[in-house]
RNA sequence: GCACCUGUAGCUCAGUGGAUAGAGCAGUGGUUUCCGGUACCAUGUGCGGGGGUUCGAUUCCCUUCAGGUGUGCCA
């Protein structure tokens, strides 16, 4: 479906074109000066070179040529050589009319749908979710949905951490602690027990446990990295040990997201990429791209024009082993070979921005992806607390995200129930929605890829630029639209007529906003946009709500668009909070 | 050292090669024939500093200052 700015640009195009000049320059935006118009038109000032004319002689032309246009209501030239417009009320209407009964509300969805694998989350196993892992969790799942909303096949792959010198700590530790299991019994050649001989709990406790005695002593350092060794090669009892280790982290990461409303299609894992690696390591070597240096197997990335200097890409260790850049690369050999997607967008804190930028290189310099493939890195920022240092508990400690959300929750329930007259049968599931959206909403109205402070007052206020608030007005929609329907009115045969005054014109014109901000939002990967568009839209409902009668008004036929068009409008922010992740409730 | 990122109102954040740079919070003062007042309305002498390109720069370029991050055998 066409935007509300196509058609006016059209409008201009043909202006400009049918008073001698470049059509091209007929560009409308939005007015940035809303006291004196709506859309503006810069486009003659940009010509006024080109045509060794004034601006506003070009633009008087051009309005001439646009008298009589449907799309207009008010053309006017203002000083410099600005042509500023006003759109006509009946085309307005037209155009909600369009989008109601259009199903993406005015996007234009991809004609050739693309394969997008994103990669978000990146969880370790045997080790809880922090506050570090949120942003990732949030940004790519928002970036998947509104990938999908576009007609795209978006994949979400959570990749795990499941094989690293993590696992062999984790191992050793277990080994010190209870030495007669089975698995650690070379002669062992029974079946392993079926139970894990460890809680989540436990597992929690026994990683941080390893990796700081890891630090003080190098004979279990080395004994730990003799272990990951030994697990990457497929000790029996080590590898019985990983099964138990993942299936419990799993089920407890499981959990975890789906309280994010965060769902992965993938639950894959470094592990997977694991078979693709000798074959990789030995095409790089034969191609000549690999090669020996101080010990280690590497490939040189450094490109013509680097204003700085890039390590080369390592492969393989001295000793051996294979690291996090072999597994990367692994993993999009892998992918290739499963899916052959048309990007792959990694969703991570921006400091392994380095990283990303070798192991694309590699990638790409050694034909693991077509020349059509792309490669993206998403990179986001930390997330600080109120002192503007990286968000931490009280203590001093790694806040556990479920504290988090649980906090947040918590905080949301007490307000809910202290503000509440009416009796709320619900308000613990209420807290939980409602605290969702504080979480996502503060996290996703920043840009990405800047720090950002998690200040939890702000975030669960209800007044403000936040998720509840945004909440608050759509909840108001639905109480309205339900009354009207207790009231007996029919959702049958309701047409959007000329706005009846300014509010609800702007609230009109804001609503025609959505396809265009969708699609920005995608092209740019940045939800805060769609954030900042439901922010607006609620504004302008809010003062719609207060300056307009809905319910109490006599002519039927006005009665019914107003409804007509909140009905729209609570789609469009409905829409727009499922595309950011959050839902609404019906009360609260 | 080198590289990258960031620097916008007291605080938290948007924003654009163009007309008077916007929101929220905090503060002050208002609003109801009330469909949810957890709302609405009013009130803001700020783009780190200095150059340059341009008819026009907060936006592009250079430089400088400040903060953050990264920089071959962790992930």
């Amino acid at each position: 479906m066409k935007k509300l700015n196509d058609y006016m640009g059209e409008e201009l195009a043909k202006a400009f074109e049918a008073a001698g000049y470049d059509p091209a320059l007929g560009k409308v935006v939005i007015s940035n000066r809303p006291d004196l118009c709506e859309y503006q038109c810069n486009g003659a000032m940009a010509g006024a070179k080109k045509y060794k004319k004034a601006p506003f002689m070009i633009a008087d032309d051009v309005a001439a040529n646009l008298a009589g246009s449907r799309v207009f209501d008010k053309i006017e030239v203002v000083k410099p050589g600005f042509i500023n417009l006003d759109t006509d009320k009946e085309f307005l209407a037209e155009y909600l009319r369009d989008m109601v009964s259009d199903p993406y509300l005015s996007v234009t969805r991809a004609e050739k749908p693309e394969t997008i694998i994103i990669d978000y989350g990146g969880p370790n196993v045997a080790k809880p979710l922090h506050v570090g892992h949120l942003r990732s969790a949030i940004i790519g799942e928002s970036i998947k949905r509104i990938g999908r909303y576009m007609g795209h096949n978006v994949i979400g792959d959570v990749h795990l951490g499941d094989w690293g010198l993590q696992m062999g700590l984790i191992i050793t530790e277990l080994r010190c602690r209870k030495p007669d299991l089975p698995y650690f019994d070379d002669e062992f050649k029974g079946e392993y027990p079926e139970e894990a001989p460890f809680t989540i709990s436990e597992l929690e406790e026994i990683y941080p446990a390893a990796s700081a005695r890891s630090k003080v002593d190098e004979d279990y350092r080395n004994e730990a990295l003799e272990a990951t060794e030994q697990l990457q090669n497929g000790k029996p009892g080590y590898m019985a040990l990983w099964n138990h280790i993942m299936k419990v982290s799993v089920t407890d990461l499981k959990k975890n997201y789906s309280r994010l409303n965060v769902e992965f299609d993938l639950w894959k894992a470094e592990s997977d990429a694991q078979p693709y690696i000798p074959d990789m390591v030995q095409r790089m070597k034969d191609e000549g791209y690999a090669y020996e240096d101080q010990g280690a197997l590497v490939v040189d990335v450094s490109e013509e024009g680097d204003t700085k200097e890039i390590p080369p890409c390592m492969l393989l260790k001295s000793d051996g082993a294979s690291l996090y850049t072999t597994t990367d690369l692994a993993t999009i050999v892998e992918r290739m070979k499963l899916y052959d997607p048309d990007e792959m967008l990694y969703v991570v804190d921006k400091r392994q921005d380095l990283h990303f930028e070798q192991v694309f290189r590699c990638a790409r310099k050694t034909g693991l992806v077509k020349d059509t493939t792309r490669l993206s890195f998403l990179g986001f920022g930390t997330m600080n607390g109120k002192d503007g240092k990286p968000f931490k508990t009280r203590d001093g400690g790694v806040m556990r995200l479920e504290n988090l959300i649980g906090d947040i929750e918590q905080e949301m329930f007490k307000k809910i129930v202290e503000n509440r007259s009416v009796k709320d049968t619900d308000a613990e599931n209420t807290a939980k929605v409602v605290g969702l959206s504080a979480i996502k909403y503060g996290d996703l109205s920043n840009q990405a890829t800047k720090d950002y402070v998690f200040d939890v007052d702000r975030f669960t206020s209800f007044e403000g630029n936040t998720g509840p608030y945004i909440l608050y007005t759509i909840v108001r929609i639905k109480s309205i639209l339900s009354r009207y329907a207790e009231e007996g009115g029919s959702d049958e045969g309701l047409v959007i007529l000329p706005a009846i005054n300014e509010s609800q014109k702007n609230l009109m014109l804001r609503l025609t906003a959505f396809g265009q901000t969708v699609e920005n939002a995608f092209d740019e990967k940045a939800p805060h946009k769609i954030c900042a568009y439901i922010y607006e839209v609620s504004n302008a409902f809010n003062s719609f709500y207060h300056e307009t009668k809905i319910l109490s008004q006599e002519d039927p036929e006005v009665k019914g668009s107003l409804i007509a068009l909140l009905a729209l409008t609570k789609k469009v922010l409905e829409t727009s909070i499922d595309l950011l992740g959050f839902s609404a409730p019906d009360r609260m």
